[in-house]
DNA sequence: GGCAATGTACGATTATATTCGTAAAATGAA
DNA sequence: TTCATTTTACGAATATAATCGTACATTGCC
């Protein structure tokens, strides 16, 4: 499995990998519908996609029958941290907490959100 | 001024706004030593890349004399927030809170900045 | 003036992402 | 079996980003 290779995955293949992040794992039909929900775009652009995705390594599949059953071939929390590195690298100039501040000040969190926050804050803390 | 447009600056056009950003205003020249210093590319692809950014808005200059002094046209602050909403949007599912642990969980903060999230934190509660 | 250095403009090329049309195979129902 | 539907495969077209070469103008120095 992937876990040090950097690959990027394009803002195309991130809605697709959310739908299979959510799902587990999911049809070429299952995912476009749901993109289809918000986007517009034709099923074999979808499907065309996710062949390419498969070929970076980005998804594997079954395709022991004819209806081909996708999964997401990298982890959610890789991807994100991968991606959340990068933009703290070259927005906030390293600073983590520069992030931290940027995305609880822009809006009001509520106090589940901070208990939460609040609890890690302690535990780190230590 | 751009308060409204949503612009999605590329990875290349970031690194320079970052410098931008960061000199508060640069010749092209000036732009790309900063960025050969980490990556390898021709000047021109830089003073195409900013003359680009130019006709896009995302850049103002002054061309008053031969060598044009470049702004950034955006703000910092605005830019961030737009790309760490729709982070959050697109692999936190929504949650904020989700993104500040990944920020923090992944990378020991120093104590300084647990300082500084505590603060901002306390202030929130009330 | 002549010339090297530095700057901008801009077209051309390359790379990559995205979209879609069409063909062919598999499936299932009448 | 026959035919409509669903699915995959794949090539081609389109869009956008990124890189660079070259031409030409300006500047300053000899």
């Amino acid at each position: 499995m992937n876990t040090t290779k950097a690959l990027k995955p394009t803002d195309s293949e991130l809605e697709i990998l959310r739908v299979l992040w959510d799902k587990g794992e999911a049809t070429v039909r299952e995912v476009h519908e749901e993109l289809a929900a918000t986007k517009d775009c034709g099923y074999t652009t979808t499907l065309k996609l996710m062949q390419i995705m498969f070929e970076k390594g980005l998804v594997i599949r079954d395709d022991s029958s004819r209806t081909h059953i996708y999964q997401a071939n990298v982890s959610r929390e890789k991807t994100q941290q991968q991606l959340v590195n990068k933009m703290v690298d070259t927005l906030f100039s390293g600073s983590r907490s520069q992030l931290v501040m940027q995305a609880l000040g822009s809006h009001t969190p509520s106090k589940e959100e901070l208990n939460e926050i609040q609890q890690l804050l302690d535990s780190l803390k230590k």
